[in-house]
RNA sequence: GCCGAGAUGGUGAAAUUGGUAAACACGCUAGCUUCAGGAGCUAGUGGAUUUUUUGUCCUUGAGGGUUCAACUCCCUCUCUCGGCACCA
């Protein structure tokens, strides 16, 4: 009887005291880091995507061990944040028992899912040995310049009482509670990512990323080339910069827009005829959220600065200067020249508000050309109606007009990014004290490196309140400090940092849990990283894969590492759904794995998650599916079971084989073997359940050396999907050591070749009939034996072959 | 709106370089079996077509194209799922 639930137990078991998942990471001669995002912790435990993460993870990293690499495959929980502390508050619980809760339940369900994790080095974002090296990075950040105060417009979630990063804010919502985000004018910590924007941008040509992943990144990071160039006010001597991508359409620029929140609309020497006007439209355009200006259809509202106007460096005209929204403040210069002939946003506004649209641009392509002034022309083409750039072709003219600006000192090429700043601080609880002082006299002091860490005080009532200031501002004890510098009196910064922060690093900190007295072992990190493989879901995307890499690049120039990127290799998975949907509870279709591997075993939930369809596509978990799995572990189950009784009643002790002319098993390892190469998990799953129905036709006519050769082969083929089975069909076969211990299977390649094969014969590419013949038959041959085949005769007929074609061990196509 | 990924049997899906579409499973059907167990074994299972079926024709979202040959490449369109969202 096969009693998973025996059989899993006593190997956890067993590699717990062996150690056999914890390499020696100073003596490992071949390490191999294969990494997975740590789960952060919920209330309802492991979910089963976080299982079908870590399953496909754990495969590849057992694989790689059999292949005899050392590998590293270490755990641990991103506990921090408001995930977390919102799930205390709904339960009215304190967050650090949750915690130490949550923790238990989440390192249990991990142990049970049996992975090669190594659990002497894990990491828990919350715990002091921890985050002090959080706030120690702080530091390093502070002291290059990268983290800075700002004041600025950031993103408020009503309901978490806190700011949120760019990243954070997803369609204009909280990515934790989905609440309406809005607009704040606050001071804030920063991270200065922007000054790594290139560089971001640059190694994503190279570093072996899904492509999506890297998509997303480039878009996110959304660099545009173009020109900055002055417009002048008519009568004043005030200017305006605007920034274009299109310097070459600047004859077109009928008009110009400020953002709503520009300083200039501030400025009376201006003397806007209408200020009154001006300034409620934009109180009104402040106020609105990122939502309602997403929701408003994007239809185009603004207000004319009348008395005002400026002119155009190029025709040397004056146009008129409007406010709008369209135009925001913190992208180039808050401000824009508009042509709305080339434009689609200032060809609707100019429509909208019947503003002069004047065509520049001669599309090269005839159906556009017709369009142009119906519809605005975005492309490239001719330049026309443009003094000097007339008949330049787009990229001509606009190197030209920039040589024209950069001579006249009005404008020079320029570059600009989406990326923004990543806003650090939060006014929660549960998180890393930002380690910062402000002296009444000094300004803001860093806390030196050995006061670290700035302990997270107890706190009972951890809510925040949405007074702007975290819930630590409460405790005076807390708040009130000596300066580190003056020794006069000061304030503690009161806000915690982004959980982003906390897992930006973590992988860097796995290699020296145990060292307490620098957050960096740089040997260690010189051996083991960058990291070799890394599975994980894409909706870390712009969030923790950008900001891990952001992070490595300060460390990389901080002398820490001799690598930028940290992740050699990075794959992204598929989802895992349900009943055609996401699984969330509101659906009721989220599925608890440990009901699951309490049923079926961990080993047959690892096999149906792996088995499901490609890891990047996701897959539909069915419960009667799993089923099915249960039912081929039982099959393999016995055939182990079969074998053990007979040696036991024939008790023969004959001598082991130690290689067998099968082409079957070879075909297999092959097969497996390139599959998990592929990251091909299901096909390779699919290949061994074919070994084994073969195995059941063929096992009367073999010799019981010859079975135990095949079944050892198996056993090591099947431990990286099923570890535990893996182990204990190995223990059955007679050995003592861990199969893990052993090496992969190799296969004769002489042995994968067949030595006939089935040639398919196609008249006018269909499938007319098959011969049977070497796999080296020369062409010649082939069409004589092609042109016998009955079948083939039938359909030939009385036709002339036209043509014929030959695919070597694989078709003749005969053309008629 | 823009960008990306995808669409293959009743279902989850395979098909690595353009070369036998549907591997491997689930489900279903029939039969066998009876340690009644979330059982096991055997056979069948894309559709149409009663032409002895070891045959023929059709079939990878729709339509067109390239090719001796297209799930795969190109064009047009539809739908689904993700990402971005006035970024000049």
């Amino acid at each position: 009887m096969y009693d998973h639930k025996k059989i899993e137990a006593k190997w956890r078991e067993r590699w717990q005291e062996e150690k056999l998942h914890a390499p020696n990471l100073d003596k490992a001669s071949r390490p191999f880091y294969n990494l997975m995002m740590f789960p952060y912790p919920s209330g309802e435990g492991l979910h089963i995507g976080n299982m079908y993460a870590f399953t496909h993870s754990d495969c590849y990293g057992r694989f790689k061990r059999l292949n005899g690499y050392d590998v590293l495959e270490p755990i641990g929980l991103d506990g921090f944040g408001i995930h977390s502390e919102n799930y205390a508050l709904k339960i009215g619980e304190h967050i650090k028992k949750v915690s130490a809760r949550t923790e238990k339940n989440f390192y249990k369900q991990l142990q049970m899912i049996g992975g090669h994790f190594d659990w002497d080095r894990t990491v828990e974002t919350y715990k002091e040995d921890y985050y002090r090296w959080t706030q120690w990075l702080f530091l390093q950040m502070y002291k290059q310049g990268l983290a800075y105060r700002k004041k600025s417009p950031v993103n408020w979630c009503p309901s978490c009482k806190t700011v949120l990063s760019d990243e954070q804010v997803i369609n204009g919502e909280c990515e934790r509670c989905d609440s309406k985000v809005e607009k704040k004018e606050m001071e804030q910590w920063f991270f200065k990512i922007t000054d790594y924007a290139e560089k971001l941008l640059k190694n994503l040509e190279w570093i072996d990323w899904s492509s999506d992943v890297k998509l997303g990144q480039k878009n996110w990071i959304g660099k545009s080339v173009g020109a900055e160039i002055t417009f002048h006010f008519k009568g004043t001597k005030q200017k305006v910069k605007v920034f274009t991508t299109r310097p070459d359409t600047i004859f077109g620029a009928t008009y110009l827009v400020i953002a709503p929140e520009h300083p200039l609309l501030k400025d009376e020497t201006l003397r806007i005829e209408n200020q009154k006007e001006v300034d409620s439209y934009i109180k009104k355009a402040i106020k609105k959220s990122e939502i309602d200006r997403i929701k408003e259809d994007k239809e185009k509202t603004g207000v004319e600065l009348k008395g005002v106007r400026v002119i155009n460096p190029l025709t040397k005209k004056t146009i008129p200067v409007w406010v709008a929204d369209y135009v925001v403040m913190n992208y180039g210069w808050g401000a824009i020249m508009a042509v709305p002939a080339h434009d689609e946003r200032d060809f609707e506004f100019a429509k909208k508000f019947e503003l002069p649209i004047k065509k520049v641009i001669q599309p090269i392509d005839e159906k556009s050309a017709k369009l142009v002034l119906k519809k605005c022309f975005a492309g490239k083409g001719i330049t026309v109606n443009s003094g000097f750039l007339n008949g330049l072709k787009t990229k001509v003219a606009q190197r030209k007009i920039i040589d024209y600006l950069k001579n006249d000192k009005i404008g020079k090429s320029c570059v600009n990014y989406k990326l923004r700043d990543w806003c650090i601080s939060r006014q929660r609880y549960w998180g890393p004290p930002i380690p910062m002082i402000k002296c009444k006299k000094c300004g803001w002091v860093p806390v030196p490196e050995k006061d670290l860490p700035v302990k997270l005080p107890p706190l009972n009532d951890f809510q925040p309140d949405g007074s702007g200031k975290g819930p630590l501002n409460k405790i005076k004890d807390f708040v009130e400090v000596k300066c580190p510098q003056c020794g006069g009196q000061a304030k503690r910064e009161t806000d915690v940092s982004d959980p982003f922060v906390d897992s930006s690093w973590y992988f860097f900190r796995y290699l020296s849990t145990e060292d307490n007295k620098q957050a960096l072992n740089k040997e260690r990190i010189k051996k083991w990283m960058p990291v070799d493989m890394y599975i994980g879901g894409k909706e870390h995307t712009v969030l923790h894969l950008l900001y891990s890499r952001f992070v490595t690049m300060v460390l990389h120039d901080l002398g820490y590492c001799d690598f930028e990127e940290p992740f050699k290799r990075f794959f992204g998975h598929g989802l895992v759904i349900k009943d055609g949907a996401k699984m969330s509870k509101s659906k009721g279709n989220v599925v608890n794995p440990d009901e699951f591997i309490k049923r079926f075993g961990a080993d047959s939930v690892r096999l149906y998650l792996m088995f499901l369809s490609d890891v990047r596509q996701g897959g539909e978990w069915k419960d009667a599916g799993i089923a099915g799995m249960f039912r081929f572990v039982k099959r393999t189950w016995k055939i182990y079971e079969e074998f053990q009784v007979e040696s036991i009643t024939k008790n023969s002790g004959s001598s082991k084989l130690k290689s067998i002319k099968i082409p079957r098993l070879h075909k297999t390892i092959k097969k497996v073997t390139d599959d998990l190469e592929r990251l091909s998990f299901n096909t390779a799953i699919a290949r061994i359940m074919e070994f084994v129905n073969w195995y059941y036709t063929a096992k009367n006519s073999l010799e019981e050396q010859e079975k135990h050769f095949l079944l050892s082969q198996l056993a090591i083929l099947i431990s990286p999907f099923a570890p535990h089975l893996g182990e204990e069909f190995w223990s059955i076969l007679g050995n003592k050591n861990s199969v893990f211990k052993e090496k992969w299977p190799a296969y004769n390649k002489d042995l994968i070749e067949d030595k006939q094969i089935e040639l398919v014969v196609q008249i006018n590419g269909k499938l007319r009939g098959k011969i049977k013949v070497s796999p080296d038959i020369s062409q010649q041959e082939a069409f004589v034996l092609a042109v016998e085949d009955k079948k083939v005769r039938n359909f030939l007929g009385k036709h002339k072959i036209k043509r014929k074609i030959f695919v070597k061990g694989r078709l003749v196509n005969l053309v008629i």
